[in-house]
DNA sequence: TGAACATATGCTAATATATTCATATGAATG
DNA sequence: CATTCATATGAATATATTAGCATATGTTCA
């Protein structure tokens, strides 16, 4: 084996269906323009919206996803509801893609 | 700003689409099989056919899909054909991914 | 309480994706 | 060189996903 030989052989059936959900939250460009967005930190909807240039709907539909696979969470303040990434892994993840497609 | 401040804030809307398309790769239960089976080393198509136990064809096209991805590479050797996994970041991201799910 | 604002949600149409089947390609071997 | 084995591919179908519209919900404030 390699210099690179960690194992993560311990995986099952529904671990790996897991692996794949979890995943699925940044194949979207719709939803890792708002991961991405959320990087400076806490945004409320409209706050992303502009940012991301999509429309009201489409963004809190994502945000339900997002918050269903726990990549963000949400608290009310007054009308609006702020969103901010719920885990330090997001941000790694997103990096370890970047860092592949720079090569 | 928090401990985990690093940031990546140079990405253009183009690399947002890369990346998700990158993580595309890693959203689907069958790929993500395949990938997983590959952390062993390279193997021929009817290997990880048995492996993950899906007919050759799906097995096919997702190899397919993997390669243009640049995920996995391949070799033929007389009639069969090896995948191996074509970059140490595969390992990496789904290493990240299995991280966060664990918690 | 009712108007205005921010966000969420149900439904639908458009689009994308995965799997399967049938068949093609390409290599080995008698 | 015809057959068999391994893999790839095109087409069709089934399924999932997304965005947008219309509207509902919840909050503030006059």
């Amino acid at each position: 084996m390699t210099e690179n030989d960690y194992m993560i052989k311990d995986l099952g059936e529904e671990e790996l269906l897991e692996l794949a959900e979890l995943f699925k939250m940044f194949a979207d460009s719709t939803r890792i323009k708002i991961l991405y967005d959320l990087f400076d930190g806490e945004k409320n909807v409209s706050e992303i919206c502009e940012d991301i240039e999509m429309n009201q709907s489409a963004v809190s539909h994502q945000l339900k996803a997002l918050k269903n696979g726990k990549l963000v969470k949400s608290r009310r303040e007054g009308k609006a509801i702020y969103y901010a990434l719920d885990d330090d892994h997001v941000k790694t993840i997103i990096e370890m893609g970047k860092e592949h497609i720079e090569e």
